[in-house]
DNA sequence: CTTCAGTAGAAAAACGATTAACTAAGGTAA
DNA sequence: TTACCTTAGTTAATCGTTTTTCTACTGAAG
C-alpha cells in the first residue's frame, strides 16, 4: 500500500551510469562486465529496490519459470503432501507453483488446463480427475508444454507418468493379513471403475492367491471413494451376518469412514477385527494402538515427479519424441497395532 | 509432448484476413467490430486453437491476473481449507493462484514474498509465519501491490487483515464450559508469544471473569503449537494431582496431540473429561460422541478476504491512502459430545 | 606506422499483446 | 456540392526484458 510505479532496467541503467545491456548481463551472469561496473550495477540495483519483471523476461526468453499443478482432490491428505513436497522442490529449483483444484471436476479440470496454457507454464503436474471430459485425452497429450500425471495413470495416454505400484500395494497387505491367519478378508474398495481400486484389489486378490487363499468377493464393498461411502460400506460388514476378521481400506476417505464406523459400533481393535489402510493421514495417531499402514512413497514420488518433468523442460524440442516414460513406485508396509493374529 | 510453437495473434489476424488490432478487440469485446469479422476472428482463433500469452498480454496492460497466496503452515488443516476456497473463489473470478508454503520459515516467507513481487502478482493473500525475519514489517507494508492479511495479523502494520474474533472464540468456550459447571479449567496454549493463543486465552479468561471464575493460571500449559507439545502438555494435565474436569485446546495441531494422549490414557469422554477443540478437523468424526468445537468462519473469511482485496486492485492507485481495513469475523460454537455437565 | 585480434560496452531488434492515433468510407446537413 | 460527423478498421507505439550485432578501444605483431 503505497510505493510508486517499480523500477525498470533502464532506472538501474542510468543510475549506474551504463547500458540496459550491461545491466541485465551483470544480473543474469551472462557475457562479460567488468568488475567494477558490476559493482556499480548491483548497488543501483539494491538501491532502487529493483526487482526484474516476470513478464517482459518470459516474453522475451520464452520460459515463465512457472509450473502448473493441477490437483484433483486437495481435501486428500495423502495429495496435500504431494502438493507440500512439490511446492518445496520447485521453489527450490526456481520455479514458482500455480495451484488449481479441480476438486474431481473434469469442468474445472479443463478450464484450468486452458489458464495454465495461456499462463505458458513450463510444465504441467496433474493428477487427474477420476472421470475426464470427453476431450480429455487429446487435451492431455496435445498440451504444448511438457506434462506428467502422478499418482493416476490414464489409459492410452502417451504421457510420463510417476504412479505407486498399486498392485505391489495390494499384494503386501495381502501378504501381511496371511502372516496373521486372516481368511475372511473385507475389501472397502471405492469405485470398481477406478483403475488405482481395482490394482489394489487385484494385488490383494492375487497376493492372497500367491498363498492359496480365495478372497470371498461377497466381502468387497464397492461405491464411491467419499468417506460417507467408507462408512456405510463398513456398516454393512461389521453388522452383516459373517463379520470379517480383518478390512482393508483402500483409501484415505474410506479409511477415514471405517474408522467411524469402527468408533460408533464400539468394537476394539485388533481384537474384535484388524483393520490395515493406505497412507498416513493425520489422524492415524488417535486410533490405539497404531494403525497398520501400506504407505505410498509420497517424497520419493514428488522427486521422480519433479526431476523427470524439469529435464523434460530441459530437453526442449531438443530430445523430441522420446516417449513416455512411466515410473511406478514401491510401497511399504508399516505394521502397527491394528492388526493382529486372529484368535484361535 | 508434441505441437510446434504456439499461435499469436498475428497468425490469427491473417488467416482471417484483418489487422491484429481487431483480433484483440474482439476477443477483449473492447472496441467495435462488425459481427461478420468478430465471426470470423472467433472461428480462425478455434482453427488455431489460439491461446493468448499472459506474459505478453501483462506486460503491456499492466496486469497479470495473478494472486499470491502465502500460507505459513500448509499442514493446518483450518489453512487448508482456507486455501482451497481462495483458490476456488480466485479462480471464479479470472485469477490464478500462485501458492506459497513458508512452513513458518521467515526466510522462505522472504523468498517468496521477493519471487511474488517479480512475478508482478496483482496481489498478495498472506498468513505470515508466527515469527517474522527483521525487514517483515517494512517488506509487507512498502509491497508494491494490495495485500492482505489473514488469519494473523501483524501488530502496527497498515496493512487490511481479515482474522477471526479470537477473544469472542475464548468467551464462547468459557461461557459453554461454565454453562456445564466447569470449574477446573485447562487450557493447551501453544506460544504464549502468539497473538491468536493469546487472545483466545484472554476471552477465556474474560468469559469466565464475567462469570465470577477464577481461571486457574497453573492449568495453562503454554509450549508451540506442535502436536508433540499438545500430547505433550495434555499428559501433563492428565497425570497432575488435580486433574482438570475441562480442556480447552486452542489449535488443530494441539488438539490432535490432546486427542492422543486421552486415547493413550484409556479416559473417556465426556465422562472422565470435557474438552473443547478449535475448528473442525476432518478427524472430528472419530472422537465418540462428536466433539465440541468453536469453529471459526473459513468460507466468510475466504470470502471477505478475496472481495476485499479484488476491490483494492480495481481502486488501483485511485482510491490511495485509504487506511487499512480491519476485518474480524465471529466464530461459533458447536456443541457435541465432548463437553458434558461435570458429576456432582 | 599500420593492421589485426580481442574485448568491454552500447545500440537496437525482437518477444506478443493492447491501445492511442489515424484513415477511409459513408451519411447528413447546409 | 462541400464540409463535417460517425463508424469500422488499420497502423504503429509501447510495455521491460534478453540477446544479437555493432562500435570503439587496447595492445601486439608485422
Amino acid at each position: 500500500m503505497s510505493a510508486g510505479p517499480l523500477p525498470t532496467i533502464h532506472e538501474v541503467a542510468r543510475l549506474a551510469g551504463v547500458s540496459v545491456a550491461t545491466v541485465s548481463k551483470t544480473l543474469n551472469r551472462s557475457g562479460k562486465v567488468s568488475e567494477l561496473l558490476q559493482e556499480r550495477v548491483n548497488a543501483a540495483a539494491r538501491k532502487l529496490g529493483y526487482a526484474p519483471h516476470a513478464s517482459a523476461r518470459s516474453l522475451r526468453s520464452g520460459a515463465t519459470r512457472i509450473l502448473g499443478l493441477l490437483v484433483a482432490d486437495l481435501a486428500n491428505p495423502y495429495f496435500l503432501k504431494l502438493v507440500e513436497s512439490i511446492e518445496r522442490l520447485s521453489s527450490a529449483a526456481g520455479y514458482s507453483v500455480i495451484l488449481c483444484n479441480s476438486a474431481e471436476d473434469p469442468e474445472r479440470e479443463e478450464r484450468h488446463l486452458a489458464m495454465l496454457l495461456s499462463q505458458r507454464a513450463d510444465g504441467a503436474i496433474v493428477i487427474p480427475t477420476r472421470r475426464g471430459w470427453s476431450g480429455r485425452q487429446a487435451a492431455l497429450a496435445n498440451l504444448p508444454m511438457p506434462g506428467i500425471l502422478v499418482d493416476r495413470r490414464i489409459e492410452g495416454l502417451d504421457l510420463d507418468s510417476v504412479t505407486t505400484d498399486n498392485l505391489a500395494l495390494g499384494r503386501l497387505a495381502a501378504e501381511h493379513l496371511d502372516d496373521l491367519g486372516h481368511r475372511r478378508i473385507a475389501v472397502i474398495m471405492g469405485s470398481p471403475e477406478h483403475q488405482i481400486a481395482r490394482h489394489r484389489l487385484d494385488g490383494l486378490r492375487s497376493g492372497l492367491a500367491a498363498r492359496g487363499i480365495t478372497l470371498d468377493e461377497r466381502l468387497i464393498e464397492k461405491d464411491n471413494f467419499s468417506e460417507a461411502a467408507g462408512h456405510a460400506a463398513a456398516m454393512r460388514l461389521l453388522r452383516g451376518a459373517q463379520r470379517p476378521t480383518a478390512i482393508f481400506a483402500t483409501n484415505n476417505h474410506l479409511s477415514l469412514g471405517l474408522l467411524r464406523a469402527i468408533a460408533e459400533s464400539g468394537l476394539t481393535i485388533p481384537d474384535d477385527l484388524s483393520i490395515i489402510a493406505v497412507d498416513e493421514p493425520p489422524w492415524a495417531g488417535l486410533v490405539r494402538p497404531g494403525m497398520t499402514v501400506v504407505t505410498q512413497p509420497f517424497e520419493a514420488i514428488a522427486q521422480t515427479t519433479i526431476s523427470t518433468l524439469l529435464s523434460r523442460i530441459s530437453e526442449g524440442r531438443a530430445g523430441v519424441e522420446d516417449e513416455a516414460r512411466s515410473i511406478q513406485l514401491q510401497p511399504a508396509l508399516v505394521v502397527r497395532g491394528s492388526t493382529a493374529a486372529i484368535r484361535t
